[in-house]
DNA sequence: AACCAAGTTTGCGCTTTCACAAAGTTCGTA
DNA sequence: TACGAACTTTGTGAAAGCGCAAACTTGGTT
């Protein structure tokens, strides 16, 4: 574990708020496990036993309904919790966790969270913090399927996506996780043919970039143009 | 305030954990408002310097996109803490509260939050599961936003009413606040339009009765069963 | 080197749903 | 009780986006 404190110390909001020697505690407490690209964390409904901070790689939280569709909610950047379903009085996970790229977690046992709210003054106020950053998410989500045509939702996911994950190159932005047609449509609520004939589009028109999983995105400001309804 | 205690006592989930002392001093900290129908609560973004509990009436949540179309994310009913976005770590409203019909709320300065959370054991767990089953109700809306066609979309939201806002009455269940077609269309991304024309055929069909801003559901079994894909 | 799995592209027809339009109804208020 | 505002109904045409299908590309594996 000792490796690791450097570089927790400075990243992570969660914890900014401890002491040095309560961080130490903290992560004295924590189990470190790697899960592979596309494997699960933790899956919907699941009794929620532990909670996760992001340490290295991305999540995707995605949930299925009854016919079997399935729905990806959002993405989490290294450095935040999840699977905090306390924070939420609830007992259940209320959706599935996968690894989009390898990921490097830190684990603790669910029994812990009251511990850590109680004790260290502003673990509690973060993580509620990162649940309302959350909720805005959703609220803004549902604000876009609500009234957003297709090619506007999946510009403005593409552009969340850059912004939240990306990384600069010197081809662009790249999102830092690979990406299919498939699940950009899991992302908008449409279909990968829709999101493949609108990427070819924007890829003509030199907007981005796609190969091989990967997404550069070349021109933001024209993307944020396709947002606009009126586009 | 004293008229209030005893109705009090019974129906508040978020207050059901304190001793009669305890409650006493919560309510002699808060102002009583009646807000009539259609009038605002709080309006999105503005400085959270309250928090409310709905004692009586419905309260509509809605936000409004950059084009200026209304998207309602839910209905409060009453006995529910709104307004609470200090449970969410933020310091501005993240919707509008309007009553759906006249309302009658306590409110209490937002700087009493932290001390009720840390004065009154089960206070802010409560909240907390507040703030989860809206995050479910939320999640829910996505997928089926993300999934669904517009007549499940329109039978849910229907049912959704009637479950959480709905009174027995001789013929059927009747919603408790006026609820018009363009609200409906707000609720589930869709048109007036296209509202209009499926309550009137649920209507020929004897599986509600709409008039003057009134549903009352006849059947909901068959309701359920429109929510169902293959319908 | 060959093959398979996963992902992508593209065409075409069809359905859903919207947009626009216009008339009808009901409600509240002066 | 008359008027206007708000709400509803219904028709028609158009388009967005889906479903289905088939071919193609790429990467990984044996």
């Amino acid at each position: 574990m000792n490796k690791l404190d450097k570089s927790l110390l400075n990243s992570l909001s969660s914890f900014r708020r401890l002491e040095d020697d309560q961080l130490r505690e903290v992560l004295d407490l924590a189990r470190l496990r790697r899960v592979p690209t596309g494997k699960p964390i933790f899956e919907e409904a699941e009794d929620a036993k532990q909670f996760f901070l992001l340490l290295d790689g991305h999540v995707r939280v995605e949930r299925l309904n009854a016919e079997g569709d399935k729905v990806i909610s959002l993405h989490i950047p290294p450095g935040q919790l999840f699977g905090i379903a306390r924070a939420l009085g609830r007992d259940t996970y209320p959706a599935s966790a996968m690894a989009a790229v390898e990921c490097i977690v830190l684990i603790w046992p669910m029994s812990l969270w009251d511990d850590f709210a109680g004790r260290y003054e502003g673990f509690a106020a973060e993580a509620y913090k990162t649940v309302g950053q959350r909720v805005s998410e959703m609220n803004n989500q549902i604000m876009e399927l609500a009234t957003q045509h297709v090619e506007q939702r999946v510009a403005r996911a593409v552009l969340r996506l850059m912004k939240q994950h990306g990384r600069n190159t010197d081809s662009g932005v790249q999102i830092a996780f690979p990406v299919t047609r498939k699940i950009i449509s899991e992302m908008t609520g449409s279909t990968l043919h829709t999101v493949s004939r609108l990427l070819s589009r924007w890829e003509r028109q030199r907007i981005l970039r796609s190969a091989h999983r990967h997404i550069h995105v070349l021109d933001a400001s024209r993307l944020e143009e396709l947002t606009r309804q009126d586009a």
